[in-house]
DNA sequence: AACCATACGGACCGGCAGTCCGCTTTGTAA
DNA sequence: TTACAAAGCGGACTGCCGGTCCGTATGGTT
């Protein structure tokens, strides 16, 4: 079953939609505020082309998402302590969320543009599911937790992209208020 | 300073595009699939009495969210415990998120529509203000809280529309485990 | 060179939020 | 009762956007 080479034309014009897609989105106020002929246009390539390749506007965001956040993913999965699976629970979980907000932080038009993009609730994301289920299997180790899969969820929804961006931008909050507040919030939930 | 009178037939159709709104909601799956076009033919009104009204989509859906809200509000802000402001702060506070939690299960066409209406982030919204500062104050009269406001931030972040969605959906959580959820969740942050 | 699967691009479509403006209704004052 | 102005009305219209369609071009293969 061969695995049929993509074409080079095609190659390129992934690049250039992808780095396209990424200065538009980090350029403008709002995700709402690129569009996708904005994103064509800016790439040098036609509308079809666009769609075609990434199916509609959540998969092009999904997939700067994606390649954004490999090296993450990796060293949750496989990584040394403290993101990695070997790690003590109680040290984990503030690490994992942690790296989710650090992610949101240091991509926040993209998160936003993924959180914001309406088809299908954020919950549905295939890398929601991930994050859900590893701070779960994590919480899982810890003792006297009362429902572990509600926790993760309520945890991560302290990092929800919007409300990072609220807290930075109205409320002027830095970057290392925030990481310190939810790790001291993690604390609390764990119970010190 | 008089008051102008609103005219009759301005009250009637008041009435009738919150009655009409409020039910075209409820009917559909998701807040997307009601358009204001739908609303106004619902109504029996044009597009432009509609607009005028209300002044945008948002506005149209805050004037439904306000009328169902009311009585919580005054409940929360001059009623008996344990909502009122006399409630002693570990009783308040899981109370607080019981009531927002209730509000959503019992509006969550609604609540979801309010979150969802993109214009402007949820927490710009007056009524998220005004449910934050409330918590927020309340968290205030307990000793050992790193941030009030962070904290309040958290916890209302657990009741998302969205995510109340997901779990009563996606994870057939019952509107019963949900709360129970989520006092035991406000617990723990509390420390007990 | 010949062939065809793959990719290209931009005209086109349907739908939506929000605006505009000529017409109607309502309340009031003569 | 009539006259009149303010307030309200409605639906055609605009601009924009995500997504589709299809005739054309191009890269790989034999």
């Amino acid at each position: 079953m061969a695995v049929r080479k993509e074409r080079v034309d095609a190659a390129r014009n992934r690049e250039a939609v992808l780095a396209a897609a990424d200065a538009l989105f980090a350029r403008s106020d709002s995700p709402r505020g690129v569009s996708m002929d904005d994103v064509a246009a800016a790439a040098g390539v036609g509308k079809g082309t666009l769609f075609r390749r990434f199916g509609d506007r959540t998969g092009l965001i999904r997939a700067l998402v994606e390649a954004r956040i490999e090296p993450l993913r990796q060293a949750v999965e496989s990584g040394p302590a403290p993101l990695g699976p070997a790690t003590p629970p109680y040290e984990r979980v503030p690490a994992l969320l942690d790296a989710v907000l650090g992610f949101k932080l240091a991509n926040r038009h993209l998160a936003l543009a993924l959180e914001e993009t309406g088809s299908g609730s954020p919950y549905q994301a295939e890398h929601y599911q991930w994050w859900h289920a590893t701070l779960r299997q994590t919480l899982d180790g810890l003792p006297g937790l009362a429902d572990s899969s509600f926790t993760a969820h309520a945890l991560l929804a302290a990092t929800r992209a919007d409300l990072v961006e609220h807290l930075a931008g109205t409320e002027g909050m830095t970057a290392e208020g925030m990481r310190t507040h939810i790790a001291a919030y993690a604390k609390q939930v764990l119970g010190q």
